[in-house]
DNA sequence: TTGTATGCGTTATCAC
DNA sequence: GTGATAACGCATACAA
């Protein structure tokens, strides 16, 4: 990568200083006409581009902000990733992204990594409740939001998240519309706050409904398909089985609909099953599976957007962004009348 | 972001010039152990890392590389996605992940960007064939290397690819083995070297199999989940019905599906359906897509191994690395003999 | 409106 | 082994 040409060699060529190729660059309106046209044209003659990298290291400002996920090649993640990367684009900004577990350790990493490579802001996309590294990065201003899983005890996190507690209830209320009085849920670990709260949702929606409350009926372990299955499995088979499952998760849901089939359950004849997310497959015909929608596109552009004036404001003493936004249920072919 | 603490407060800490604590920073043999030791103390109290675009202007390297797709939500995109992060992340290397449409105005910006950011090199994940933006890159000796699709016509240019052609005789020799003999071709605009060379497959495998060549059966445009499925739903509806689809990707043949069961035809009773990826889905039991499978583990972890050495071997003048790994047939359950 | 000079935080090349 | 000092390629304050 040799003859690189500099912002000199375009200067030299249109006999004028660096500066002014400076100026024209970042346009900088006190500059004639005239040597804006001649450092342009030496600019094509050229093929020059400046640096982003020595621009950066002078103006101290990247362009580029970073994106943390658990997983990239789950749905849930890679819908928000392709949201947030051409929105960023309108704006003019790349995105590096870290595919991380979700660790103190991990995070850390991934975090110090964004740091060092100088983004002008983070959004972490996962991160579990007891998360209290970032709370360094908060008091230097630095800005960081979260998307989706938030954090708790830090008063000055800024997030964008659904009402997940209030859509657990839609979700059970939906069920229990249909006259389901015994339902499974099955959830992922709640140290996150997702889950934590989907929790909340069905335990207070089973009260309220006046179901019995059921420790049987749930599981809240590790988000593995093979497990999930299992325990599906296991009650499907039960002579007093549930006749309906709450997953706080589509691809949990999936699982539990595997493991229906497999124990000959007809859904939603034998079985419901109602989801979380809304991924894409959820609504491919062989799926169509009932679910709380989570409004991936508006929560991933508007905390795309709070980041970036996050970013562009220069009173760090604003309002922390607490932004919750309202779930919707969406009746697929999952969920059906219990006739048992 | 104010109080950044430079080499410099650490060099002052310890006691030793900055250029001392840049040796140890880069693990430099002539360090003596005790001041080595006192920096590492410095570091350490004042919490110091570096800054890394700094360091890239100065050493012209970055550590980070891009990558260039279509759409990151697609599976394909998101599951090399995952396996290439994952896979950077050992070697140190961040990477940028553009999201860009594959016509030649939105690659050069996508390109231009990345080299702007001084990326040390770049994966292409999808591309047209007739890309020729790529060449003064090339010239540059500037690592790029094709990951899926590659171009054509360009003798320099890395790639690293499965055997298209050979896939696409597989999937069609499985169905003829089925007794099917009216066999639908669904592609997409074989401007993508991919497709073009699963047609090239389809073809050859219909002439050596005695078949009709049918324009009629054959559909090879835009990759429209609604387009594919209108076509195919036509031809499920005609008397003289193919029996057999064979489909360009996972994901056109998951449109396939709904045509065929929104038709009222039974899989894989009344049609097959075989695919051609292998994304995570096709293995559902709802879906149990039979198809052709990419290798996609092997292929992006070769392929960042070869970009990797590409961007550390001075010598640019090895052979351009040309890699074409084998298909797999992976029979599931869309798939079945001919009782026509 | 334009040029000069300095700085951004490192690495790298010299000396010693 | 260690310390000055010059790049790296721009942005920017200050002069003119």
């Amino acid at each position: 990568m040799k003859g690189r040409v500099s912002a000199y060699d375009v200067a030299k060529l249109a006999k004028v200083s660096q500066s002014t190729v400076s100026r024209v660059l970042n346009n900088y309106p006190h500059v004639r006409k005239e040597t804006r046209q001649r450092v342009h044209d030496a600019i094509n003659t050229l093929g020059f581009s400046p640096d982003e990298i020595a621009r950066s290291l002078a103006s101290k400002k990247t362009n580029t902000i970073g994106l943390i996920v658990e997983d990239i090649s789950n749905s849930f993640y890679a819908e928000t990733a392709h949201i947030i990367l051409r929105e960023a684009q309108k704006y003019d900004y790349e995105v590096i992204i870290i595919d991380a577990e979700t660790d103190e350790n991990s995070f850390e990493r991934a975090i110090s990594t964004l740091n060092g490579k100088r983004v002008d802001g983070i959004i972490v996309a996962s991160t579990r409740m007891d998360n209290q590294k970032v709370k360094e990065f908060y008091d230097k201003g630095f800005p960081i939001i979260f998307y989706n899983r938030r954090i708790y005890g830090i008063e000055e996190s800024h997030y964008v998240e659904v009402d997940n507690k209030l859509g657990a209830k839609m979700a059970v209320n939906h069920l229990v519309e249909n006259k389901h009085r015994k339902i499974a849920f099955i959830s992922g670990p709640t140290i996150y706050s997702t889950f934590y709260q989907r929790f909340e949702g069905y335990k207070e929606a089973v009260q309220d409904n006046g179901l019995e409350y059921d420790e049987s009926l749930i599981y809240k372990g590790e988000v593995s398909y093979d497990q999930v299955f299992q325990f599906a499995l296991n009650l499907m088979r039960d002579e007093d089985r549930p006749t309906a499952f709450f997953a706080s998760t589509d691809q949990m849901a999936l699982a539990i609909m595997d493991a229906a089939a497999r124990s000959g359950r007809h859904i939603p004849f034998d079985v419901s099953v109602i989801g979380f997310d809304d991924i894409e497959i959820a609504s491919n015909p062989y799926i169509s599976l009932s679910t709380i929608s989570q409004r991936k596109r508006e929560m991933a552009v508007l905390t795309l957007q709070k980041l970036l004036s996050l970013i562009n404001s220069d009173d760090s003493n604003d309002e922390p962004n607490k932004i919750t936004l309202e779930p919707e249920l969406i009746i697929r072919k999952t969920t059906g009348v219990n006739n048992q």
